[in-house]
DNA sequence: GGCAAACTTGCCTGCTGGGCAAGTTTTGTA
DNA sequence: TACAAAACTTGCCCAGCAGGCAAGTTTGCC
């Protein structure tokens, strides 16, 4: 199957270059919410109860030194604020604001407009199979580089 | 549409998280080609006769003097030659040299691994859907990035 | 009480691009 | 022939997105 992952390689790339276009098409519209943290306040968005830090950072791979500042820049922004755990007074629950659920919608309208666009010429069904394949390959993704880790660290 | 569009756009995120995760582990390899000169690379390999610095540019949808400077370290480390080219002298053609080549198909050998044990599970025919899909997803979407840049214009 | 967790911030680094400017040589066209 | 554009390079500088280490404080757990 060595020529069928490598070719995905090559779709992987392709698929790199027009996500680096889309950031800067974004970029021209100087968004309220920097590139780079609208994946954070998407992970907040589906928590009604808010989360910690750690949590962020645990989902998102990043250092939590990263996930700390990129919050800290949320909320001088007014789009994430942060609430005592009085279950856990090391803690703060974080939570979107109402304007940081406008500009996640706003962020997420943008970026679907233009998915809708490129996928104007295609069937309910095949979306649907693209995101379910995207789903599936990414879970597999994440597996397989744990699983890389572990090879790693037995060498 | 616009759920579909909207799902496509959280697929898109994990995938750039999984992809973050795969250029980290591939650093810890520190490979011949600096991560992000392995796409001119791989354009290079697709052609037997070389290509001008513009193509590349062109191609890969970077700004000239970025690719410029990329070529000079591709140069630099060996893996890519500058020959004259007789029918335009203002430009020279690039073309893989064998250590370039062999490089390359290192790191096409390495990403091609890890993908291939993502898709362990996975049936050949469900790898190539899951290819065609980005491939098309890909076109489609620089198509309508190009249109994206007409409707600004005329705005 | 001691240690770890949770977090923050300072300091610094590296990578991946972009942009502008300036310069030289070559090519194409009027 | 003259001129403008193409092709490219390099200097200078910038921005964004991460990482890492260290140090510090507070809180929670055993």
């Amino acid at each position: 199957m060595g020529t069928d992952a490598r070719e995905l390689v090559h779709r992987l790339q392709d698929l790199l270059r027009g996500v680096r276009l889309i950031k800067q098409r974004r970029a021209e519209e100087r968004p309220v919410i920097p590139l780079g943290l609208v994946g954070i306040l998407s992970q907040l968005d589906g928590l009604a109860d808010g989360c910690h830090a750690r949590e962020l950072a645990l989902h998102a791979r990043l250092d939590p030194s990263t996930v700390s500042r990129a919050v800290a820049t949320l909320v001088a922004h007014g789009l994430v604020e942060r609430r005592p755990d009085p279950t856990d007074r090391r803690a703060q629950v974080l939570a979107l604001t109402p304007d940081g659920r406008t500009a996640l919608t706003d962020a997420h309208d943008w970026y679907a407009r233009l998915l809708d666009r490129a996928l104007a010429g295609w069937t309910a069904d095949e979306v649907t199979a693209l995101g379910a394949g995207l789903r599936r390959f990414t879970r597999d993704l994440e597996v397989a580089l744990e699983n890389h880790e572990n090879l790693e660290a037995a060498r």
